[in-house]
RNA sequence: GGCUGGAUGGCAGAGUGGUCAUGCAGCGGACUGCAACUCCGUUAACGCCGGUUCGAUUCCGACUCCAGCCUCCA
């Protein structure tokens, strides 16, 4: 039984698709005009948690991951560039895919873009002024009537009175309310725009996401999920927009991944803590950066420092030191195991990957202790592991791969296998001064020498 | 000011009305030429004040503090 904890209702409730087996979600992406950075990882990260878990329980999933293409932040980027709006979110759109795909993000079954559905938005937009659910301004601009939607404020729970004292007084007549948020933009003949019935514009943020889930998924779908910044206003006026115009309920489930921040700041510019996942993935090993968002619950905020990073490069380290020496790709993954039932109880509930997680400490324990008496059991723990670990995406590498790499250190493979065989034969020698010396050259080049029944093996230190 | 969420051991981070989270770090052992890896054992926590209860970190209420949103934001 799948339990997940629903904005909506603000608890957690037992998940049921509105088909039988399918599920359609919808995801705010992102708007492109810069790269990446690590609160886009971390929404892209749980929902890429949250589809894979969701397919290995055996629904057919259809997601759909939205991308704001056209936007003033866009055509303002743009313009400083002296480039067209369109090259501009095509280069960070291939720079998104590029880092998500580090990531091992796995793709959206869709990723509809705003400016390839200006006709439904429009669509939708006269249906909301039929319905006397908008209205057009004097200067073209098309805004969306909160009072008239009554159930204005139900996602985020907010009071439309009180929502009234926190707006902030519109400089000149443009809104009949100051609640009121714009559902087309008016836009200069010379610039960038679609005509309409209300006159040459684009879109508003807002509708761009009632447009393209309702044209993606239907009017209603099972889940929508997002940023928790997104609550209030985007997903607030979603749920306006898209119920006002088809008179249906909007997404059953809404579901908001937690704030990121840096050094317990919240991330920004201005406090010059700002990461983009590129410069990130330059000093850390991208399973590293993906441990660090995903070993805490997808609903908490997460605190991105140096000491976290540590500490998920330790996690790691265990991993694939547990992983070392077995073989996974011949040995059967067992079925029907405890801990398969334990990892599936704690994703289940609400996908809680820390308490996945400790599910998967408990088999590498046992794993490390098989590996001396049964290896056949390490091994088919071994592929259990991975199987499991697969789901949130981690443990992809060969424990070769990870422990003898690092990003941030160069290695030369020829003369570390040349120094550990010099110190093989002081070893045999019972030179242990050479040998130890040895060793320290090669701590010096960041290797980390570890003797084994079977020979010696390294790392990299990280 | 309004809305929402949070406060757990040195750090990170789950969870539970009474009995183990888990990882890192620490401590004591084993293994090792010495280490590293690994194993065994072990220390240590539930913001504050009341209430409910045989018993509360867990439920209820007050308080204090923190964060997010209310303005573009994943």
């Amino acid at each position: 039984m799948l339990n997940i904890y629903n904005s909506l209702t603000q608890t957690k409730e037992e998940f049921k698709p509105i088909n039988e087996g399918k599920i359609g979600i919808y995801v705010c992406g992102i708007t492109t005009y810069d790269y990446l950075h690590l609160g886009h990882a971390r929404m892209m990260v749980a929902f890429d948690v949250i589809t894979r878990y969701l397919r290995a329980s055996g629904f057919e999933v259809n997601y759909v991951r939205n991308i704001t293409d056209i936007d003033d932040k866009i055509l303002n980027r743009a313009s400083e560039n002296g480039e067209l709006f369109s090259d501009l979110t095509d280069r960070f759109i291939d720079a998104m895919h590029e880092d998500e795909a580090a990531l091992a993000v796995l793709s959206p079954d869709v990723e509809p873009r705003a400016t390839g559905h200006i006709t439904e938005i429009v669509d939708m937009i006269k249906v909301l002024i039929e319905k006397d659910m908008a209205y057009r301004a004097d200067n073209g601009d098309v805004y969306f009537s909160v009072m008239n939607f009554p159930g204005y404020g139900k996602l985020s729970k907010m009071k439309m009175d009180e929502l009234l004292d926190g707006a902030r007084v519109e400089v000149g007549e443009l809104k009949k309310d100051p609640r009121d948020f714009v559902l087309w933009k008016s836009s200069a003949d010379d610039g960038v725009g679609w005509d309409s019935p209300w006159g040459y514009g684009r879109p508003g943020w807002h509708i761009e996401c009632s447009a393209m889930s309702s044209c993606c998924l239907g009017d209603n779908f099972d889940i929508h999920g997002g940023g928790s910044d997104l609550l209030f206003p985007h997903h607030e006026n979603e749920v306006a927009q898209s119920e006002a115009a088809t008179g249906k309920r909007f997404a059953n489930v809404w579901m908001h991944n937690g704030p990121l921040r840096v050094d317990n700041e919240k991330m920004s510019k201005s406090l010059n803590n700002f990461f983009t996942v590129r410069e990130i993935l330059e000093v850390y090993d991208a399973e590293v950066v993906r441990h660090l968002l995903i070993a805490s619950h997808y609903r908490s905020p997460i605190n991105y420092s140096e000491q976290s990073l540590q500490q998920s490069t330790s996690v790691l380290e265990r991993f694939y030191n547990c992983l070392k020496g077995l073989d996974i790709v011949s040995a059967k993954s067992l079925t029907n195991s405890r801990f398969e039932k334990a990892f599936c109880a704690a994703m289940d509930d609400d996908f809680n990957t820390p308490e996945a997680f400790s599910v998967l400490f408990e088999m590498v324990k046992e794993i490390n202790k098989s590996k001396e008496t049964d290896t056949g059991l390490a091994n088919q723990l071994g592929a259990l592991l991975v199987r499991l670990a697969n789901l949130l995406g981690i443990l992809q590498s060969t424990p070769e791969e990870f422990l003898r790499s690092n990003i941030a250190v160069e290695v030369d493979e020829q003369e570390i296998d040349q120094l550990i065989a010099a110190r093989k034969q002081a070893r045999a020698d019972k030179d242990w001064a050479r040998a130890d010396e040895i060793r320290d050259q090669l701590a010096a080049m960041k290797v980390v020498v570890e003797d084994g029944a079977d020979g010696s093996g390294w790392r990299v230190e990280r």
